[in-house]
DNA sequence: GCGCATCCTTGAACATGTTCAAAGACTAGC
DNA sequence: GCTAGTCTTTGAACATGTTCAAGGATGCGC
């Protein structure tokens, strides 16, 4: 038996994916842990710091499908959707309760929130997943686009996430098309950012994210 | 003195005002209202329902403010930058702890959610602002948009309430930045959407989106 | 070996959202 | 005016996240 924190981790960790957030009370993670109530809070301030614990696994979890999808080369859209699709995938087991978690993580100030520090190390990796996506991009990507696309593409996959909490199809299938049509759309539109007509329109969007990020 | 449901609503929302979200407990509510703790969770099952009131009541704000924009006339950016930064001045009392209502409202499944039964009237509000803003716009938005661009804009102030939530600058003058960038854009790329390169990729974006809703 | 400071661990206490059985008020039908 | 049924209202009880004072363990300087 390793130390007392990581078995509260694991065991929280495994009740959260068993039973869901709002069912996996305080009390009972310390029981199955087999320590004091006190102890789970004494390591984990809160819940929600528990919570970002999952969220990390997950992250871990994705970056490495993620890897698998990269390898294999190709242009940007493939790479795009093999990306989105894999964290799909990562998180497809917690979608009964998704929603609980997001929940958790879009509370500004919360642990769990992806721009919270507590998730330097999962954004760090999210992020080197991106960087990667958008540097071995064959066709390469425009000159005046690489600098800013993989933080662009980052949100736009906490968009994707956020409507996949949303999404009651079976399955998800909903979110799959999202991805499917979307993924086209942007290689097509980085594509048209190169046309005359488009470079005002462009170089506006990059002028605004510069000027409106933290 | 008029019904208790309605009293227990108003000393809610004024609690809310004044303390925020997580201040305010159910019990005080009650207390100030002067009824049993009981008979708040009687008119409103859970402290979610009492959110919703402030947000439908947030909402009627927004309406009439933007309807004064609109009676000004413009175009479509002109129309959307005021109508969006109406959105911002009906919030802006509430930004020290809009992040713990946006916190209620996203999580799907809560009556508080921009999505829910609960907030029927509040999001027909909205469309009719957005439906006026995009039917009034002079000059007039291309018919291949008209049916879909309300919506498509009602997404979009989602987004910049979200936006909004985070945004810890003072008196959130980024998000300000970002209305202010973001609707000539939008302007700008709904008038090259008619433009023959265009074309295909707007085609695309709307078939998307009425592939992939609800 | 001894003090001492830091780290762990405990379990009770607290605050809060929610539930519920019981009681009270009110209304419709007769 | 009575009865039966429904709508209101109450306050205690419950479950849960969090805090905290108290007590152990552990290791370090001497």
């Amino acid at each position: 038996m390793t130390n007392s924190r990581e078995l509260v981790r694991d065991t929280a960790l495994r009740l959260f994916r068993e039973r869901g957030y709002a069912t996996t009370t305080m009390r009972a993670i310390a029981q199955e842990a087999g320590v004091a109530t006190g102890l789970a809070n004494y390591y984990f301030p809160s819940k929600d710091h528990l919570v970002q614990e999952l969220y990390v696994e997950v992250n871990r979890d994705h970056a490495v499908r993620a890897a698998r999808v990269l390898e294999r080369g190709g242009d940007l859209t493939t790479r795009l959707r093999g990306v989105l699709h894999a964290g799909l995938d990562a998180f497809a087991e917690y979608h009964g309760f998704g929603s609980e978690f997001v929940t958790v993580a879009i509370r500004p100030g919360s642990a769990a929130s992806p721009f919270s520090t507590e998730s330097d190390e999962a954004r760090t990796t999210s992020r080197a997943v991106l960087d990667e996506l958008v540097a071995g991009a064959d066709p390469a990507v425009p000159d005046h686009l690489r600098a800013e696309l993989p933080e662009l593409l980052w949100l736009a996959q906490l968009g994707v996430t956020l409507f996949w909490v949303h999404d009651g199809s079976p399955g998800q299938r909903r979110t799959r098309t999202l991805v499917d049509g979307a993924a086209p759309l942007v290689g097509r539109l980085v594509r048209l950012s190169r046309l005359p007509v488009l470079r005002g329109a462009s170089q506006e969007v990059l002028d605004l994210f510069r000027a409106v990020r933290a």
